[in-house]
DNA sequence: CCTACCGATCGGTAGG
DNA sequence: CCTACCGATCGGTAGG
């Protein structure tokens, strides 16, 4: 019963998830997971086969939601501004619709085997480059200034991804607000435009 | 002996902030640190108390590093653009001059006991007031935007928080040529001054 | 999906 | 600072 199966793996994963971004990845046993499944540590390996197969399919489905994410983007949208302004929203997106995968993804892959950490960074360098051509279009266009693109890559991630730290589903922003902001201070700064 | 006493509780910090921030605070035993220390784990207890004290002190002796350079950015600096270089100067030192311990600060105060969380967040809020503080003074010299300094804060740490994600010591950039770099991109973002 | 269990390792203490 | 040790818990397997 395949579909049973996937089921059931995916429930483990979700509760995990929560469970990893709470407590971490090394805090959380196989039974406290178990505790929260209604069922034994032992029938959890019936579904995944290790603890960090666990860790590999949260880690590894969040970098694919990132990616077809930016590769939608640099598909469809036209200029630098849009497709910045698209970017932040889909990332926030993401992070927002899956907070606690989001919260592991970025904070426990550092438990990943050493050959998973390799492709793991492989897919976060390949969104990175996603981001950087999205910032060479604006260049090219005359419209963003001639930024140091891999730094610049790194500062709007840090800002963008910084938003699982506070956000709440309950709390006064949604996510396209966030979005929103966010893009107008990376785009505009703090200095007003014409000062004096 | 209390110098020899002192002395040695640094050197254990020093070494288990390396490996909290190498490994995770839940991943790193006891016996890591002695082994690391060169003695046996029930020697460690001579001059700390727990595994959490060793966590407490990483955590709130980096936090009075930041405290103590806000407080003094506030103190002797003048109009708001200063300030805020100023600060984004010693923010990033301070990461900078002290990775593990920062990182270990960043990633790991989560598995502080809960009063212990409780102090910390708060020494965390008042160091966000004081970067508040420096945007009202930007604002308040018809300098920077009306933004909303909240937001406009966790923009700013998160920026030089993520700095701790690559920073390198032997790598191409200096602290002070990050600050720098940073603080242009805070003020003026993406956006070219005059576009058309 | 469970019972029963494995060897390994954990943070920490007693006592010197 | 060490030896010797504690009870608890870990990830995981065998066998049904």
């Amino acid at each position: 019963m395949p579909t049973r199966f996937t089921n059931r793996k995916d429930q483990i994963v979700q509760i995990a998830a929560e469970l990893f971004s709470k407590k971490g990845y090394s805090a959380t046993s196989m039974r406290d997971i178990a505790e929260h499944m209604k069922m034994e540590a032992a029938s959890l390996y019936n579904h995944i086969s290790s603890k960090e197969d666990i860790l590999h399919t949260i880690c590894f489905t969040t970098a694919d939601r990132f990616i077809n994410a930016i590769d939608e983007v640099n598909d469809i949208y036209f200029n630098g501004e849009e497709k910045l302004r698209m970017a932040v929203k889909n990332h926030i997106q993401i992070l927002t619709d899956n907070m606690a995968e989001a919260q592991v993804f970025l904070r426990e892959w550092r438990h990943l085997n050493e050959e998973n950490i390799q492709a793991f960074i492989q897919l976060r360098d390949r969104y990175e480059k996603g981001i950087q051509s999205i910032l060479q279009t604006g260049i090219d266009e005359n419209v963003f200034q001639e930024v140091d693109k891999k730094f610049a890559t790194l500062n709007i991630l840090s800002s963008v991804n910084w938003i699982v730290e506070w956000y709440r589903p309950d709390g006064n922003m949604s996510p396209e607000e966030i979005a929103d902001k966010i893009s107008d201070f990376l785009l505009t700064g703090l200095h007003k435009k014409q000062p004096f």
